[in-house]
DNA sequence: GAGGAAACGGCGGGTCCCGCCGTTTATCCG
DNA sequence: CGGATAAACGGCGGGACCCGCCGTTTCCTC
């Protein structure tokens, strides 16, 4: 499992994750590849060794934000109301989406097209860290029983995609989140 | 206002829309812009002249499925239950959307990043198309006062995009559509 | 320290988007 | 009808990008 590594690899991977960082969340999902290389002070073959595809790198790229919203979701797993406790969680997913250029990207990309050899997708961790939250709200009679955690982070993703070109993307964000979260007819 | 314009251009104005309408169907909002003018047999130059952006590329031909999607609005408008004609049509915008490639991006762009020379963008033209639809489902009470024709579209455009690249984006639209009319929590 | 494998990165090819600019061609008017 | 004129065309070169190849360097092991 623990693929043995040489040293300057390791590091190369690194170098090359910390400017990819940057670089996508300055320009977004499509950044320029060959550009991340020049930064990074290596030939862009190196860039492509370590990450075979885009979304390789933008899964690895996304890795950070996606384990702090994990935590996110165990801290506020049987915290408060379970109802509250999901939409913060939910409205946490969207703002990091919003904020973080090229995790929306990430998180749409189909589950079963993963690489089965590397650990998880990115939505597929995230579907797993939020299971209680949402399985809890479910329990609660909060939210319907066939709703699955990747139907509401998709639901997320989709929303931030749809505003990214907008002129400010964090408001209509919140904007229709909340829309998606009452329903279309407002409640009794 | 009518542009007088050269015979010759016209018909390579119609020759490459039609092209670009097959290709953008079939390879998406990034079709290549060199191999429409191939398809067309104009040069690349041309394209660019007659479009001057993608964006006014995938208006273009937007345009003809925008106003398909209008008429049905007028068509749906005062017949049946408000609520329910509503819905129809927003099922029918995401259909469109997930059944013709471009469409949906077309759509996400910001309309006051349009060309205001030009006529309407596509989202706005959908918008004044659905006002009537809407207005009368807000007056019924079906709808929350301050939800707009914007927020609706711009809701079905990002479940569209969300789901694009999933194993079966029609379904998976639908689902996620009907969950968002329906909001988180279940009714009572 | 030497051998061998792993990793590197430069190079060439292909595609694309874009601006320039000489050439063709439709249109207008004498 | 035919020339003038401006619109429209499209080929060309430049720049950027992604990709595969392959000779070279660098690290690890013994």
């Amino acid at each position: 499992m623990v693929e043995r590594q040489r040293a300057d690899a390791r590091r190369n991977y690194a170098r090359i994750l910390a400017v990819a960082e940057e670089e996508v969340a300055a320009r977004g999902a499509d950044a320029s590849l060959e550009q991340i290389a020049r930064t990074a002070g290596v030939g862009s073959a190196t860039v492509r060794r370590h990450f075979p595809t885009r979304r390789a790198l933008l899964e690895a790229v996304s890795r950070t934000r996606i384990a702090a919203l994990s935590a996110r979701a165990q801290e506020l797993t049987g915290r408060g109301d379970s109802r509250d406790a999901l939409l913060e969680w939910l409205g946490e997913v969207v703002a990091y989406c919003v904020s973080a250029r090229g995790l929306a990207v990430a998180l749409s990309y189909d589950d079963s097209a993963a690489d089965p050899v590397h650990e998880n997708s990115c939505s597929r961790s995230l579907e797993e860290a939020g299971g209680p939250l949402l399985g809890r709200a479910v329990r609660d009679g909060a939210v319907a029983a066939g709703v699955t955690v990747g139907d509401l982070i998709t639901l997320a993703v989709g929303i931030v995609l749809a505003t990214e070109h907008r002129g400010d993307p964090a408001a209509e964000a919140d904007r229709l989140f909340r829309l998606a979260v009452e329903g279309l007819s407002p409640r009794a």
